[in-house]
DNA sequence: CTGGATGCAAAGGGTTTGCACGTTT
DNA sequence: AAACGTGCAAACCCTTTGCATCCAG
């Protein structure tokens, strides 16, 4: 694949991955975007999530679960995640630009970091 | 399964487990021990893994790769994980224990942290 | 002797891929 | 027209599971 072409069903995957706020999983975009095309296949959000994340537009996530996550907000930012329901929540907590440094022993040149906790819904 | 019994093979999956230093996959871990048990099965690797991190002797990683590795060193740290040859190396930096606190919106009471750049052996 | 542990093979869940056809440029 | 995008189904990879047998307590 050299070039990528313009395509409906890959507009409207972004579309959703960035309207998400739930970091939904290749199956919840199937399942939404098949009511708009109906011949939609599984293997075809897969490709198209992939190529997106190839271009840089979205992230894909692997915390804990068997199934990847997708991220919509690419700019840099850490995650909550509940202990309880499993879901991915966007934190506005300022990037701390120091912390690579604290690796002495080893260049980093970028970090992770994961909260765990309960979130809202699930402490009722 | 209520109460677990000894068994030798999974007394070695522990030990392999902690003394490997490259937070083997389960894969890996079956090859090294198929040779002390040429009967030996993934499936039996799988359960005793599952149940050695049901006793927390252990802990399961999942960061990018689309298979499980696993730690044997259940003291809290944070790891540095090579870009490149995507080996997953223990840190020893202290634990931020006011990090938590930084995250407002929501009670966290844990967090991890991975570091990414390129390891010694990658940098040449 | 009872119930967990094992080997084997099959099934499972999520993701990828080959192919023929459809669509963009 | 050439090359990418799509649907379909099969294949893939890693992990789990059912069952008969084995073995620890």
């Amino acid at each position: 694949m050299d070039i990528y072409r313009n395509s409906k069903q890959r507009d409207r995957v972004l579309e959703i991955v960035r309207d998400a706020k739930i970091h939904p999983t290749a199956d919840w975009i199937y399942e939404k975007l098949k009511k708009e095309f109906p011949s939609l296949s599984m293997g075809n959000v897969y490709r198209n999530l992939n190529i997106l994340v190839d271009q840089k537009k979205i992230n894909k996530l692997h915390f804990g679960s068997t199934f990847d996550r997708f991220d919509g907000n690419i700019d840099r930012h850490y995650h909550f995640i509940c202990e309880k329901c499993k879901a991915i929540i966007d934190l506005d907590l300022p990037i701390d630009e120091k912390l690579n440094d604290r690796v002495i022993k080893y260049k980093a040149n970028s970090h992770k970091i994961q909260f765990y906790g309960i979130c809202d819904k699930c402490e009722k």
